[in-house]
DNA sequence: GCCAACGTTGGC
DNA sequence: GCCAACGTTGGC
């Protein structure tokens, strides 16, 4: 059987842009973890959990965002490392994250796991990508407040080299 | 700190 | 199922 969770089955990489506020978890603290993997827990925006329960996939790329900062910039990349799985701090009333909706029989949200790639030489701010022509779809730009959201292959390749990543 | 944009909730 | 009220996000 084709296509079980969690196997790449064939499929293109994607590309996303998940956003932090660094005050909370910036790509500084996923570079530090001793084994380089983060659960991204605790999203509770529908869209975004779509995302994260079918969408994001073993060996996708992100854009790492700092966001709610006086110049909110992208500064890195990160891999995926394990499809979406029931974020099971939305069970857990110790939890900052708890919701009574969810539990662990029928999970309402999701997660996947992160790995520090690289950083950019040239961190990408708002206010350049904002100047881009081939950038003005992004999804950024547009919908601001997703806190997942996908990323074009052009935008990627456009926002790597802005970065000073030749291949990423 | 302000406020626009947007997502969620709940009364009907 | 509509929509007003409310809460949150996040750029500025």
């Amino acid at each position: 059987m084709q296509g079980k969770t969690g196997e790449r089955g064939g499929r293109e990489r994607r590309y996303w842009l998940f956003k932090s506020e660094p005050s909370t978890f910036s790509f500084d603290d996923l570079k530090g973890r001793p084994e380089r993997t983060e659960h991204w827990d605790g999203v509770r925006n529908f869209q975004a959990r779509n995302y994260l329960r079918q969408e994001i996939q073993v060996g996708d790329r992100l854009l790492f965002y700092h966001s709610s900062i006086p110049e909110p910039v992208i500064v890195g990349i990160a891999e995926v490392v394990r499809g979406g799985y029931p974020d099971w701090t939305s069970w857990d009333p110790e939890s900052g994250h708890f919701d009574p909706r969810s539990t662990e029989a029928k999970p309402l949200w999701y997660m996947v796991d992160v790995r520090y790639l690289r950083p950019f030489p040239r961190p990408v701010t708002r206010s350049e990508l904002k100047a881009i022509p081939e950038l003005a779809g992004m999804v950024l730009l547009k919908k601001s407040r997703l806190s997942i959201q996908p990323v074009s292959e052009a935008e990627w390749r456009v926002i790597l080299r802005l970065g000073g990543i030749e291949e990423g």
